[in-house]
DNA sequence: ACGAATTAAATGCATATACATCTAATGTGT
DNA sequence: ACACATTAGATGTATATGCATTTAATTCGT
């Protein structure tokens, strides 16, 4: 039941940082994620229901989160080809370039919440 | 790292359980935190900040929270006697009756997610 | 093969939250 | 004592999110 709390106090002071500090990347802790799973996993293509969860988020947030990306230039959005009510969603070289340059701020700030 | 992502997917479980389990009880996990601080500390009287930090929420966050909290007679606002600046927030008898009954189903939701 | 049930993603809508600002009251320096 | 800075809490506004619904496509039962 502490455990509880401490991890309350540990989730929000972490979520609150990488909010404060991603966003000098034009990120958020949420796109971060979306990209650094992508990025992690390699594949060419995600389906958004995979995405959302990945992020423990729901379909619809991923959609406009998604579509928050896209016009950001960070990923893009095709057709999926073997059932047409699906899309791909694919990081662009923009997407992964930023991802890249966010992560060691993500790491700092994730160190520093967790060693002090 | 893992440690983070474990975090988080123990905070995504847990915290929507309880958003559909304390429904049952008409609260939301942080009017319940609210309440809960308040019936732990025993105080008569709280102020908004000092409830802001107990709960990991903004001022702003509280000020809205406890006016929920005051429509559904859970709490009451007074005016603080040494700072007419600050108001101070009491438990009602409800509000007490009301944790009470919903801390069952609080714990057990807490001992799901982290047993099982 | 066709209609019903299901599924994927998008979207309308409601809400909780954060940030910035506002108002009122308190504290501070000279 | 008075002006200025600070503080407590409320509120305007923007946004991220979830739920319910919608639309389009697939699957399944007969």
């Amino acid at each position: 039941m502490g455990a509880w709390r401490d991890l309350l106090a540990k989730h929000a002071a972490a979520w609150s940082a990488l909010e404060r500090e991603l966003d000098k990347h034009d990120l958020g802790p949420s796109e971060f994620e979306v990209l650094d799973y992508m990025v992690e996993r390699g594949q060419d293509n995600y389906r958004v229901q995979e995405l959302a969860d990945a992020t423990h988020l729901s379909q619809s947030a991923l959609s406009r989160l998604i579509a928050r990306l896209e016009r950001a230039e960070l990923v893009c959005r095709s057709m999926c080809d073997f059932d047409r009510r699906g899309v791909f969603v694919r990081i662009t070289d923009q997407g992964h370039a930023r991802l890249i340059a966010a992560r060691p701020t993500h790491r700092a700030v994730l160190e520093a919440v967790f060693d002090g």
